[in-house]
DNA sequence: AATATATTGTGTACAAATGACACAATATTT
DNA sequence: AAATATTGTGTCATTTGTACACAATATATT
């Protein structure tokens, strides 16, 4: 039995689970001034890696069923996953060395069976706070760790494929909406905040102009000056205040520069 | 058999579909000053009218289907459909007091359990200009026809739902990219492109700023004025530059008021 | 044929946003 | 106490947005 106390024979049985259809969560973080996606490795020889997904019980809805997936594969508890794109290339599965492997972990039977479909798989996403999460592998997991994007190892199958739209939707979403509220810790400076649109936009912006237009949008509250902090003046504090954050998110607005 | 020469048969013959899987198209025009739909009516006694959709072979990829099945049911080939979301919820083919017809259309045997199954469905969108269509029922349908956006019919299971999100997907699309190139007829003046985002964007816009935002973004050729028109200065025509077009598109834009 | 009418193409002028850079204020280190 | 790094805000030239104006012109009306 696994956390939310689903057998996990059930989770392969084909006669509980929707044929050749499957969930893969890309679950951004943010830290260093780095974008890190959570990626799991198999219980295998050699390093496989592969973004955590699965499969949709006959009696579930397509949402539901990543929010399971994710949940029970790496621990991580959301209310929501936004939905990016599905991937029904025929070939999706093939042309990965790695793939091989997987043939050997289910070999034969009905398991086996289940394992050698073809799948067509939706993609979830979801931005979360690093520190305030705390991934544990599942059962068919060896590791899991956050990789770093830009020296994202080779993932199983077109999971690569599916990080690189993951991100390229968040990077068109974050001009028309305000991104980072669950990116960034509770409390967090400005420059934090650039630091995270800098790391999505792949370029520098204007540290006075950037503070400014933020500012304007409405959406923060404003706390004490931080007090621990190296040798220079104090910045302030800020968090997303939560309603005029939703309000916002309704609407969109532009971002240029 | 059909335009293609693929079977009747074949369409619904579970041994060569991929199971529980649909591909459903929301096919968009413009004219007189109104996005329009592309529906089919079902050969029933009731009126139930639904969108060009249909089931993937289990050899084809998941973008080629869409186009095929735009193609087999509507006689409209395109070369490129853009899938917008996919649909997965358990209730989706439910509340819908017309699905009991389908029922007494498949009541039993093979293809009624086919239809019978619990479908994902994954929603594809075009626009195209109404002029240069001409879309033709197939042999399931008994109609065929591009209802106003405004006064769209009750649509079988959740397409309506469907055709919303086609929309709300375009309206949010316009604001960073040039839209129009494959709606409009091939020469059109900057009134009949502003008619147009006025239509999607369900606002007014500002004649003469809409006119040079437009030209500024240099994707356009200036033909000869009209000729025949109403009582009043003759209009420019203008075409796009497909290349200058593709170029924009790759790079997108920000669009405010 | 002259005049009226509707619509086009472009002009103007003010407001707002953007972008590049400056500088005093200040928390820590030396 | 001075040096240093960083913050918060200021300035200003440039661009973009917005509202409205007006001459030009193709057809309709008289």
């Amino acid at each position: 039995m696994n956390q939310k106390g689903i057998q996990k024979s059930k989770l392969f049985d084909p006669a509980e689970l929707v044929p050749g259809q499957s969930v893969d969560c890309v679950i951004i973080g943010f830290e260093n001034k780095e974008l890190k996606i959570l990626i799991l490795k198999w219980r295998a020889k050699r390093d496989i890696w592969a973004l955590p997904g699965g499969f949709i019980f006959k009696e579930e809805d397509l949402d539901k069923a990543a929010i399971r997936v994710l949940q029970e594969r790496t621990g991580i508890k959301l209310p929501f996953l936004e939905q990016f794109k599905t991937f029904g290339n025929l070939d999706r599965r093939d042309g990965d060395i790695l793939a091989k492997h997987m043939q050997f972990l289910a070999a034969k039977g009905k398991v086996a069976d289940w394992f050698k479909q073809r799948f067509i798989t939706t993609g979830y996403l979801s931005l979360v706070d690093i520190q305030k999460s705390d991934p544990q592998p599942d059962f068919s997991s060896e590791k899991i760790k956050w990789a770093s994007l830009d020296e994202l190892p080779h993932l199983i199958f077109d999971h690569n494929d599916i990080v690189k739209t993951a991100i390229d939707f968040i990077r068109n979403q974050i001009n028309y909406l305000p991104i980072g509220i669950t990116l960034l810790p509770e409390k967090f400076t400005m420059k934090d905040l650039q630091g995270l649109y800098e790391s999505i936009l792949r370029k520098k912006l204007d540290r006075g102009n950037f503070q400014r237009k933020m500012l304007k949008l409405d959406i923060f509250n404003r706390h004490d000056k931080q007090l621990e902090g190296g040798a220079h003046k104090a910045p302030y504090l800020y968090s997303f205040d939560k309603e005029k954050y939703e309000k916002l998110l309704e609407q969109g607005y532009g971002f240029n520069s």
